[in-house]
DNA sequence: AAAAAGTTTAACCAAATGGTTAATGGATAA
DNA sequence: TTATCCATTAACCATTTGGTTAAACTTTTT
């Protein structure tokens, strides 16, 4: 291994860590001691290789957010009808949301409180043609009758990731709700699993439609 | 004024300061000069009221977490068909989520990784009674045909929550896909407002029922 | 082999931060 | 009026924290 991939190796290893830690603490509760210990590297190290703390978190955050990003893009990149996709995506993208729960809420944590960073991740990630091309079947669809015509793509697309997104991310406000109601967080995660994508399917079919 | 209101209403005076600074920059990232400027007292003073920033913290958040709590709880407490309830549940809670939009991320945050609070919390915040009375309605109409059966209530009341919530907490994410597809993020929630309640009553409604 | 360049470390440092203290001011009650 | 009690303030303090430096060690180049 050449020293130039050296060198990546040793940076790519602390950008792992160091989100670890920022995921647990936010970016204004992470210390570079912990990130140092938990990367068994010297403190003066994450300055030799990033300069700040804050140059180390934009760069751990981007690369994590580009990472999950793509993954779910794969998600949704299937052929077949809108009701397919739904289903293929909400199949594909549970384990990823759960793996990375954690960073989704420090994404919407930092990225709410820090106008600078979402501009920069703006300009990283772009998505729209996957979602433009989704969004131009689904008006097809509707004009054909299958899926009924009063639902707003953009409104869908919005509800896609809303149900989603939010049983993981808002994981404090489910599990305060279902365990009130006697129903175990992690039993509920299974349930919505297995009822997501007929629920959506439900809402956006044209009852009348018959092929 | 007697003595006791009066230290009552600086203190719940501080509170309200303390929740905007802590909702700004999270727990860590506030700052308690910042608190004691911002409500235009002595910083010792937040010590003589509240002993230290944990202690502080954990008030205005519980109060604050309380009061909202208790509005949503308001929101939902409609008679009504369970479309009805939906329906005047949607109308209602959107403005409280609206402007609670920053406290709820730092619910999310905050609770996420102090699980001591969230404990506390649990404690102080019980909604299940509501819930319940609308987890059996819900049951009735479904065995009355009047709803669709294939749909587990407490996956329904938690959909409700997701699409209630989300289009609120998770802004960078929703903002960053609007805007990518050429929306403007107020303006879809406005179409959001609009579409929701209906997009979850077809989701439920029972297409074959005739009353 | 020697010099040069890059990497790693321990010791420091300045600034910031939560928290304390002791003195001052002001109201209330004797 | 004066003594007591509570509220308020400025000055201070100990610790933490991000960041620097200069020396030691390693690898690469000549």
């Amino acid at each position: 291994m050449d020293k130039m991939k050296k060198k990546l190796n040793i940076e790519n290893h602390i950008i792992e860590i160091a989100a670890d830690v920022f995921e647990e603490k936010g970016f204004a509760g992470a210390r570079m001691q912990q990130i140092a210990d938990q990367a068994k590297i010297n403190k003066s190290l994450l300055h030799y290789y990033f300069r700040s703390k804050e140059k180390l978190f934009e760069k751990s955050f981007i690369i994590i957010a580009n990472r999950i990003f793509a993954k779910l893009g794969q998600a949704f990149n299937f052929s077949g009808s809108i009701s397919e996709k739904i289903t293929n995506f909400l199949e594909n993208s549970q384990y990823i949301l759960w793996k990375n729960r954690n960073f989704l809420i420090l994404f919407i944590n930092e990225l709410n409180q820090n106008e600078e960073l979402l501009k920069k991740l703006m300009d990283e990630i772009n998505m729209s043609q996957e979602l433009n091309i989704f969004l131009s079947q689904l008006k097809e669809e509707q004009e054909k009758g299958i899926l009924r015509n009063d639902v707003e793509p953009i409104v869908l697309l919005v509800n896609i990731i809303s149900l989603s997104v939010f049983p993981y991310v808002g994981k404090p406000i489910i599990s305060q709700i279902v365990e009130q109601l006697n129903y175990d967080y992690e039993d509920y995660l299974e349930i919505h699993k297995k009822q997501i994508a007929q629920f959506i399917i439900n809402s956006i079919k044209n009852p009348d439609y018959k092929d």
